[in-house]
DNA sequence: GTGAAAGCGCTAACAA
DNA sequence: TTGTTAGCGCTTTCAC
């Protein structure tokens, strides 16, 4: 408890602890780290030394003389919601697992290839690259050096490791829930060349042949944020499909709010499901039926699989592991109205009294 | 360009290098750093086998051997879509003074000790903390050890840099606005217990009593989610005032949100003012007017304030600096209709049409 | 301009 | 159980 803080300067060290302990350095090291190697005795005396002086081990200097590191580099977008709740499952399984995380993060003045070497240059031994944009031919060449592990993207490239939603799974569990509700003009908002944006549309396509609704397909233009929801909107106010399914959840925000603006009451008029559950979708006021990735398992699976290299476990198992999500049921779906279920587009307006 | 990959194994080092180029280790140390004492012809030679062998230094070798590890520990939240500006800054900051940034993130399941914890060990020279929730006396502890900078949380204590911008001035713009514009009966919904709330709410109430408005002052329990914001617009609709400063800007547009779908129009029949101008705001079907803080001037200053602590300049300096936030006009504020700009609460309904 | 020797703080291997 | 010796990859004297 009295410990008593060293002034701002030179850093304590094991060597400081020992002579104050009175006894050589290795042997703190050994209490330091729970080895065994040292009596009850010692090592109650060595922790009260360290603790009246702060002792901190200096981790640089330990993984410098240790062959490993422990350590994995995370590459996230500072900008992306759902890299947050990424990072968060990435720190807890990382723990579980005994290994540091390093993170390194991407920003409008810091591109994925700085992220990355400044990781390379703290010596980690694998890599956890949360939707990257880099090329493949650059992401192998990576994979050369240590295991890469690409989260949330789906990559053709044997050398990586992917973890990553089943992104047409996803849009399935949408559109099989849109039908049962009585839709059959379903449109699509999509994520244009974002990661993931090619399975979803792909999912919807072969959700709407499979219900034999093929030729209802509608796929409008959008992207990942809410400005391209918006915009996204307006089309959807001329075709008047009577459901919608959006990239994410951003997006479907956009969706929402110019639709309500213009009077299309959702659910009303038109249903809207999105993709992630963000916490943009669990608020009470928005309550938006969505697609759900599922943080946890995917972060678990990807420290699992960075350990299962390292640890040379594994090596000759599946690449790519594809996690299924599953949907959220809120407010912004319903069956369709009796009058525009069969019908043509028509103009709606409704009195919210 | 011919960058021969080795295999993943031992790390490529300094002494494969030399042997490579046939010169010395302490030599391709001084190339690499591009320090002073080698011939251009040696230099080529080196960068030719550091380039082939595709070398990376090794930071925490550097670090351990060099007195000074140059290099800064930031904790920020991972949740929080400003703390993504503050990181971008501060990287930005950091890399022009030729500094390191260690990351480390408090997520639901780490706090904030443990982050500091990491960065400890890390060998940090100085600590930034964006928006930290920690008692003044652990911050006042961590300041006896290494300088620290909080930033967007005021501290009243002499040990610790203080990089904040004015919340008062902020809400001083805000309320200075909307009576420019015409309103009189101006509402704040607050921020609780969140870093920089009781500034705002002293702010909004200095400037109301700065236009004699005092007894006019309504202040509403909010918070920081857009959810606070939808609860907090239920009361706004019954005590119907013409304007309301919001306490940030996902409040804000769960406020928004609300009041639309409540017939309230907006700026029509209510204005709305937000704080921290984050990307939710400049949404264009969003648009919201709000109060910005100079995310760029505030990281460059903590930064600054860091480099000046450890290079031992500026000790005596003021501990605090306040940075005036200036006011982005968009659209949701206006004058008030002339009806309600006297009037006392009456219920209103608007046709959209 | 270049190389040899020492050491940053720590841990692994061995000896006592 | 404990201490001694060596060395991780790098930078810093200090000779030559």
């Amino acid at each position: 408890m009295t410990e008593e803080l060293p002034v701002r300067g030179r850093r304590t060290t094991l060597a400081d602890v020992a002579a104050r302990a009175g006894v050589s350095v290795p042997l703190v090291s050994i209490v330091m780290r729970d080895a065994p190697g040292a009596s009850a005795a010692t090592r109650e005396r060595v922790r009260k030394a360290a603790e009246e002086l702060g002792y901190r081990p200096d981790s640089r200097a330990r993984m410098l003389r240790r062959s490993r590191t422990r350590l994995i580099g995370v590459v996230f977008g500072v900008q992306h919601p759902f890299h947050g709740d990424l990072v968060s499952g990435l720190y807890t399984a990382a723990d579980a697992a005994d290994y540091e995380l390093a993170l390194s993060a991407v920003t409008p003045g810091r591109d994925e290839r700085r992220a990355v070497a400044s990781l390379l240059q703290d010596r980690c031994e694998a890599l956890i690259l949360l939707g990257p944009a880099l090329p493949t031919s650059e992401l192998a060449d990576l994979a050369a050096r240590m295991p890469v592990i690409v989260v949330a993207r789906p990559v053709r490239n044997r050398a990586v490791d992917v973890v990553r939603t089943d992104d047409a799974a996803g849009l399935h569990l949408a559109v099989d829930h849109l039908v049962d509700l009585g839709h059959t003009r379903i449109a699509h908002v999509d994520g244009g060349r974002a990661p993931g944006a090619a399975e979803r549309r792909r999912g919807y396509r072969e959700a709407l042949d499979h219900h034999g609704l093929a030729d209802q397909a509608l796929i409008v233009p959008g992207g990942l944020t809410e400005d391209d929801g918006a915009a996204a909107a307006r089309e959807l106010i001329a075709a008047r499909p009577t459901a919608v399914t959006v990239f994410n959840d951003r997006c479907a925000t956009g969706v929402l709010d110019v639709l309500r603006r213009e009077g299309v009451a959702v659910p009303g008029d038109m249903s809207v499901v999105g993709f992630d559950d963000s916490s943009l979708a669990r608020l009470s006021h928005v309550a938006l039926t969505t697609v759900a990735q599922d943080a946890g398992r995917i972060t678990a699976l990807a420290v699992a699989r960075a350990v299962a290299r390292l640890d040379g476990d594994a090596a000759a198992d599946e690449r790519e592991q594809v996690i299924p999500p599953h949907l959220v049921v809120r407010s912004t779906t319903a069956a369709p109205r009796a009058d525009l279920a069969a019908a043509p587009a028509r103009r709606v307006r409704t009195s919210s009294a």
